[in-house]
DNA sequence: GTCTCTGCAAAGGGTTTGCAACGCA
DNA sequence: TGCGTTGCAAACCCTTTGCAGAGAC
């Protein structure tokens, strides 16, 4: 079984546990998210999607990823021009490295990041509660 | 003078240097920004513009700050439901903390962020090229 | 005097919502 | 069978654009 599928069965169990019901549309939209891994706004899902034939509408997108951010398998992230884009990925703390060439997003397990939050709590006399580090590159398929 | 009206004049010198006019809305518009110290949308500064009866129309607040993000006298920050935030910075590189109670930003020094990125950049053997740190929590005065 | 800027209103485009039909559990 | 889900289309709302008049330099 490859990650992804992985990925995308522990994700049927949390929406189980969530009182979601697994629709044949959930699956097709969870399937080709998971197998993206990279930020995709709704209407870009949608037309693949419709170019494999799928007959999914447009508002079933947004609702799938509407929920599936609140059950913590995906990351939502506004961008320009009023589009938000979705990332499919793990509910556990960590950063991502993003890829400008290819799109690909890689998880970055969360280090120095922790350091820099608490030298910053004492030199400022600001409480961390949350962080978000995000980096901008070139990947090593890419290089 | 105030280092709020000493940051207004740099950005007058900056607008001037790219060719633009210094109207009786821009004035008002920067000065209301420079004041606020927090992310805000279009909406937003038009909105306490109009409590002043500045009579400034929409479409030149949205003009306005595309001018000065472009001048680099603010930074613009997509968010929820498709609205855009701007906040009135420096253009150096640098990081924010953003209070989640009375919305003020501070500025951050980028300090281990940077040896962050270069210790990434061996392990993912990804090159990074630029990052971006935010943090929220509850600054000094809320605490 | 020239050329940028402004205000207004309409157009544009992504997102959300109402509702009847559908189909998991 | 009950209730969550879907598709469609209309409604929403933020943002951009066109244009004629005003104003900075």
């Amino acid at each position: 079984m490859s990650a992804s599928a992985a990925a995308q069965d522990s994700v049927y169990a949390e929406l189980a546990r969530s009182g979601c019901r697994m629709t044949a549309q959930r699956k097709l939209i969870v399937a080709e998210f998971a197998r993206l891994r990279r930020y995709v706004t709704p209407q870009q899902l949608h037309r693949r999607l419709a170019q494999r034939r799928a007959g999914i509408g447009l508002a079933t997108v947004y609702r799938t990823l509407d929920v599936l951010e609140r059950v913590g398998a995906a990351t939502r992230e506004p961008r320009e021009h009023g589009e938000a884009s979705y990332l499919f990925c793990a509910p556990a703390h960590h950063h991502h490295a993003v890829c400008t060439r290819c799109g690909t997003v890689d998880d970055v397990p969360c280090g120095q990041a922790e350091s820099f939050a608490r030298s910053l709590s004492q030199r400022l006399r600001f409480q961390v509660r949350r962080h978000r580090l995000e980096f901008y590159g070139v990947c090593r398929r890419c290089s």
